[in-house]
DNA sequence: TGGTTTTTTGGTTATATTGCCAATTAGACA
DNA sequence: TGTCTAATTGGCAATATAACCAAAAAACCA
């Protein structure tokens, strides 16, 4: 692979991996509905505060997500609200496994 | 986030992490053309054929790939064609980031 | 059967990620 | 200024990933 390929590839895969995670991946969805605060989405997902920020650094790090201090309180909102359109072809992957297990039972 | 999410959500992840490394965005990129054995992935990617039958299997256990074995060969080939989908938005993703670079410079 | 080729698996080491707690920072306001 | 509240940062321990080499498996052929 070329240095250059290896560059593009490595910045793609930056930011999939800020998306491949649970909890940032359930933030991502939240945020489609309406902007929130760090302590909103700590709830939501049902971890640290401190946990949850960190997370919301690294989306904003590779550009999914952006943020608006208001106060104390910091919002976050989706910059690219096109990674949604992973979860269709992700749900069609899943889908398609699961068809796979139910014909082995079969 | 409810159990339920939760495990929705994992399932989710797996398949994003699973295409969240540079050599495997650029071994799906390959295979989108043609189905290819390891020992030519290997080469492509420049790496170990033990790390790159790693990657592969670690695809093919979320369902990204399907291979057929073909004398001591094994053919891989891309099983959803659809996980290309994102490199669009990803794409967009790092020209935003690379449009707010060029303003901080202006 | 023995030898060759291709791939997978096991094992090890190095690095990265994750989550929590504690401490710090930042802003609002009495 | 002192004291809230909200968020970030630092630090640490646990876990996960990744790469390589060596060894084992699998399929072929002489």
């Amino acid at each position: 692979m070329e240095a250059k390929t290896q560059m593009r590839m490595e910045a793609r895969a930056r930011v999939l991996k800020a998306m491949a995670h649970p909890s940032r991946l359930f933030m991502v969805e939240q945020l489609n509905k309406k902007e929130r605060c760090v302590a909103e989405l700590a709830q939501a997902v049902g971890a640290d505060v401190s946990t949850v920020s960190k997370h919301l650094s690294l989306l904003k790090s590779v550009g999914i997500v952006d943020d608006r201090k208001q106060g104390t309180q910091v919002f976050y909102r989706l910059k690219t609200p096109c990674v949604l359109e992973f979860f269709g072809c992700v749900e069609k992957v899943l889908q398609t496994n699961l068809q796979e297990q139910i014909m082995l039972v079969k």
